[in-house]
RNA sequence: GCCCUUGUAGUUAAAUGGAUAUAACUGCGGACUUCUAAGCCGUUAUUGCAGGUUCGAUUCCUGCCGAGGGCACCA
C-alpha cells in the first residue's frame, strides 16, 4: 500500500522535473487527516522556489487527472486504484490519502484468509537468526531481572520468525565461578545439611531451588565475615573447576540439577523453549584457545595478563582484561568462545543477544575484538539491551538475598487475578488455569508496554496493572470479541452482505498490523506491537460499545461478524508476538 | 575525569523530523442494564534548562543540570 503510494508520487514528481528527494509516507496522528500523508511538497518546496501548498496543489492535481505517465488514481486503474477515495492538501502543504469504503472491506476478507500468518513478512526469508536471552546462573535465584531479559527475549525471538527467519533461542548459563562456590558453602554449612545431608532437604523443585539460592545469600555473607571462609570458598571454586573434591562434586551436581529443573519449569510457566543451552565451563577453554592464538595480533600481554585495548581501534572503547594474571580465562574470554561456537556450529546470519544495559560497554569491546580476528562477523553480532529492574529503595542483589524471585512475583500476580474472578461461575481447576495466564500477561505486558532504554522502579502496584494500559485489557478485550462469534454459531443469521457506508476506527487500525510488525523487527522493539494492539483493543472496545450486533435489527450482521473475525485474528497474532496467550473466558 | 543510557500531565508510559504531543492510572461527572463493567463516554500539558540546525524539533547538534550504568585482572 504504502509502496504503490510512494510510486504513485514518484511519477508525479518525474512529470515535474523533480528527482531524488526523500519525502516520508506515514499515517496521520489524527485520522481526520487521512490514512496515509506525505510531507512531498515541504520538502521540494525550496528546490522548486514555490510555497509548498501550492506545489501541493499540483502534485494533488496530477494524481487525480489521467496525465503523461498513464496512472489515474481515481479512476480505478488496475491495482491500485480504487482502493484510494479522496487526496487532500491539508495543513502546511501534507497530502493525505483516504483509503475507499472497498479497501477496509478487502483487508478484512484478507485477514480471514490469511489467518495465522496475517501480519507475517518476509524480510529474514531463508536467514538463520540466533537470539539469546534469560542467562541464567544455576545456584542462584531467578529475579525480576531474569524475568525481563526472558519477556524481551521471547518477544524478540517471536517477531524475528514472524519476518520468515529460522530462529533458534539459546540460553548461556554460568554453571561454574565464585557464585557456586559462595552457593555451595552456603549448603554445606546449613543446619538442613549438616544434620542429615541431603535426606533434611525436601519440598519442590522450586522450593528446594529457592533455599540454595538463601545458601548463596548466606555463603556471600559470610565470605565478608572472616578471611577463613573466603579462604574456603576459594578452596571450593577450584575444587568446582578440578573436580576434585568428593563431596563438592557431589553437592554441585545435585543443586545444578535441582536448579536447573526448577528454571526449566519457569520457562515453561513463560512459554519459552529453548534450542541451544550453552555452559561457561565449555566456552572457556574454547575461547581461551582462540585469544592465545591472536597474541600480539589482536590481545597483548600487560602485566602478566592478557588484555585488549579497545581504545586503539575505537576511541569510545577501553581496555578489557581476557586472561587474568593467574592465566585463567575472564568472562570475556567465555563470551569469544560462545560467539564463536555460534556461528562455528549453527552459522546464524544474525546473532542477537539480549542483556541489560550494565553490559553494554563490555559487549562492545568484546565484539571488537572478535570482529578484529573474524571482519565478516561485525555486522552480524547485535546486541540488544534494557534497563534495569529496581526496588524505589536501591539495588536488588541475590548477593545480599533482597531480590525478588520470578516466582513469587508470578504468584501475587497470579493470586490478583483469582480475586477478581472469585465471582465468576467457572470450575476451579478453570480459575487456576485462567489465572495463571492472565497473572502472567499482566507482568509480561508491563515490561513490553515500554521502550527498551530506561530503568523500571519496581512496585507492584504501580508498574503492574490489570486494567486499562495493560495485558488483561488486551486479553478480555479478546475474549469479549470471542463469546460474541461464539454466540452467532448458535444463532440464525440472514444472509445479506449489506456493508455500512462509515468506516470504523477499528478498520482503520485494522489493516496497519503488518506495518507495525515491520516497524518492531526494523527498531528490534516489541513495545510498538503492545502500543498499536491496546490502540485496537481500545477502537474495538468502543465499537463494541456502541453497537448491538447480534439482533435482527442490525442489517450489516455478516460484515460485523467478519470485522470481529479479523479483529481476533489480529489480536491473537499480536499477543503471540508478545508471548501472551488469551484464554477462554476470564 | 572519560564513555554509554536516560529526563514528556500529579503518577506510569507512547510519539520512523510533521499538523491541535497520544494513552493509561488517580480524581470528578455520566450513560446503558444488551453480545463478559478487567468495559464505554466526558473532564487536566512551559516535553529538565540554554542555545543551534530546519519551512517545521519531544526527536538531530552543542553546552549545562538531574538519574542510572561502565571504565585492568568479578560475572
Amino acid at each position: 500500500m504504502k509502496k504503490q503510494i510512494e510510486k504513485l508520487i514518484q511519477e508525479a514528481l518525474k512529470s515535474l522535473d523533480i528527482n531524488e528527494v526523500n519525502f516520508s509516507i506515514e499515517h496521520p496522528t489524527d485520522f481526520n487527516n487521512g490514512d496515509y500523508s506525505t510531507n512531498v511538497a515541504m520538502v521540494c518546496a525550496k528546490q522548486m522556489k514555490t510555497n509548498p501548498r501550492d506545489l501541493a496543489e499540483k502534485i494533488v492535481a496530477l494524481l487525480q487527472t489521467p496525465s503523461a505517465f498513464g496512472i489515474s488514481p481515481l479512476a480505478g486503474g488496475e491495482n491500485t486504484l480504487s482502493i484510494i477515495s479522496k487526496i487532500q492538501v491539508a495543513g502546511p502543504g501534507f497530502i493525505n490519502f483516504y483509503l475507499s469504503r472497498e479497501f477496509f472491506a478487502n483487508n478484512i476478507n484478507d485477514i480471514l484468509k490469511q489467518k495465522e500468518n496475517w501480519g507475517k513478512n518476509k524480510i529474514l526469508e531463508g536467514k538463520k537468526v540466533m537470539v539469546e536471552y534469560t542467562d541464567m546462573n544455576p545456584f542462584k535465584p531467578f529475579h525480576i531481572g531474569h524475568l525481563m531479559t526472558n519477556a524481551i527475549g521471547e518477544s524478540v525471538s517471536r517477531i524475528v520468525e514472524f519476518s520468515g527467519a529460522d530462529t533458534i533461542r539459546a540460553n548461556y548459563q554460568g554453571d561454574v565461578g565464585p557464585h557456586v562456590a559462595k552457593a555451595i558453602y552456603g549448603i554445606l554449612n546449613s543446619k538442613e545439611y549438616k544434620e542429615l545431608g541431603f535426606k533434611n532437604i525436601n519440598g519442590s523443585v522450586s522450593q528446594i531451588s529457592n533455599w540454595i539460592g538463601g545458601c548463596y545469600a548466606n555463603g556471600s555473607n559470610l565470605m565478608d565475615t572472616s578471611e577463613d571462609i573466603k579462604r574456603e570458598i576459594e578452596r571450593i571454586n577450584k575444587a568446582v573447576y578440578e573436580k576434585s573434591d568428593e563431596e563438592v562434586n557431589t553437592v554441585y551436581e545435585w543443586g545444578m540439577d535441582i536448579t536447573m529443573r526448577a528454571f526449566e519449569e519457569i520457562y515453561k510457566i513463560l512459554g519459552t523453549k529453548f534450542d541451544r543451552y550453552y555452559m561457561e565451563s565449555v566456552m572457556a577453554p574454547i575461547g581461551e584457545k582462540i585469544v592465545k592464538e591472536n597474541l600480539g595480533k589482536v590481545f597483548t600481554e600487560s602485566d602478566g595478563a592478557i588484555v585488549f585495548h579497545g581504545e586503539n581501534f575505537d576511541k569510545k572503547l577501553h581496555t578489557r582484561v581476557f586472561m587474568n594474571s593467574q592465566g585463567l580465562p575472564t568472562y570475556e574470554t567465555k563470551e569469544i568462545g560462545l560467539t564463536i561456537t555460534k556461528f562455528e556450529k549453527d552459522n546464524p546470519d544474525i546473532s542477537i543477544i539480549t542483556t541489560a544495559i550494565e553490559q553494554a560497554e563490555y559487549m562492545k569491546v568484546v565484539q571488537k575484538a572478535i570482529s578484529l580476528i573474524h571482519p565478516d562477523l561485525e555486522s552480524r553480532m547485535k546486541h540488544i539491551t534494557h534497563g534495569m529492574m529496581k526496588f524505589a529503595f536501591g539495588k536488588m542483589s541475590s548477593r545480599k538475598g533482597n531480590v525478588i524471585t520470578g516466582q513469587s512475583l508470578l504468584n501475587d500476580s497470579i493470586s490478583v487475578v483469582l480475586e477478581k474472578m472469585k465471582d465468576r461461575e467457572m470450575t476451579e481447576e478453570e480459575k487456576k488455569k485462567t489465572s495463571e495466564i492472565v497473572g502472567i500477561s499482566a507482568l509480561k505486558y508491563s515490561i513490553l508496554r515500554s521502550s527498551l532504554g530506561s530503568d523500571i522502579i519496581y512496585d507492584f502496584e504501580k508498574s503492574i496493572s490489570f486494567e486499562g494500559d495493560s495485558g488483561p485489557y488486551l486479553q478480555y478485550t479478546s475474549v469479549r470479541a470471542n463469546s460474541i462469534i461464539k454466540k452467532s454459531e448458535s444463532m440464525k443469521i440472514g444472509d445479506s452482505n449489506d456493508i455500512p457506508e462509515s468506516i470504523t476506527l477499528l478498520e482503520r487500525y485494522l489493516y496497519q498490523f503488518p506495518e507495525v510488525v515491520e516497524h518492531s523487527y526494523d527498531k528490534l522493539e516489541p513495545h510498538h506491537i503492545a502500543t498499536y494492539l491496546t490502540e485496537l483493543a481500545s477502537s474495538f472496545n468502543s465499537f463494541y460499545g456502541n453497537t448491538q450486533i447480534l439482533v435482527e435489527e442490525n442489517k450489516y450482521i455478516n460484515y460485523h461478524l467478519n470485522l470481529i473475525k479479523a479483529f481476533t485474528s489480529t489480536m491473537k497474532n499480536g499477543l503471540w508476538l508478545l508471548g501472551i496467550k488469551i484464554p477462554e473466558r476470564m
